[in-house]
DNA sequence: GTTCTACATGTAGAGTGCCTATAGGTAGAC
DNA sequence: GTCTACCTATAGGCACTCTACATGTAGAAC
């Protein structure tokens, strides 16, 4: 998986990851890992500040706990941060629509169309 | 669309308007406009490097043109960026699956398979 | 005749955001 | 006493896209 084709989908992968449940970093890494069947391996020096970059901005809240000797910083979704995600996951409809229509014009996919 | 979002894509959608026929950057921007329904406009100052960057890589060759007393830059695509645009599609569609999984993880997604 | 729009190419500099590399620390296995 | 897994965090680099600007032709409008 190349690495700059994630640009500008990082929010949107990390806030689906906490729409279920609260994780704390190292637990979002694995849940991304999971959930894309091994293929997508993001390093902490990417997620710990795209997590304070969306604290930042409202859309998660964190705190800290003491799990077995180990501080964890644990970050839930805000009801702002829903409504972010919804808006991310309308844009990466679009994405996918816009990119598609170039990379695959009408007449190249009949097969796929059903 | 969000700019950031094109970031890591720019390449397959060049090569992908380049792979009917050999055009110059002026009329690529037009064409990429025109296959996404209008909603993909892309900037002089990002085609223009990028045409180069990819020439350069071996992707395109580019020959110049005078028409109507306007010169053109004209670029097609090599074999290479034949195979480079094969690469690119296949990549997108890794890209999509991946991401679309953790943001549609199954069981939310219930609707969209039938 | 000059101003506007469309056509056409190109560069400089800024901004973004993801990466690598590094740093620090606990706990348990061996 | 060393290794691996767990856990958080920052600094600096880099690649790519953007905005803004520079330059020029052609034809229409007025």
């Amino acid at each position: 998986m190349n690495a700059d084709a994630l640009r500008g989908h990082m929010d949107a992968l990390l806030l689906s990851v906490l729409e279920g449940e609260p994780l704390h970093g190292y637990a979002i890494i694995e849940a991304l890992q999971a959930r894309s069947g091994g293929s997508l391996s993001v390093p902490t020096g990417t997620v710990y500040p795209a997590l304070r970059r969306l604290e930042q901005a409202g859309y998660l809240a964190s705190e800290w706990a003491t799990v077995g000797g180990r501080r964890r910083r644990t970050y839930r979704l805000t009801s702002s941060g829903h409504r972010a995600l919804a808006g991310e996951r309308a844009a990466w409809r679009e994405f996918t629509g816009v990119i598609g229509s170039v990379l695959d014009p009408v007449g190249e996919r009949l097969g796929r169309e059903g």
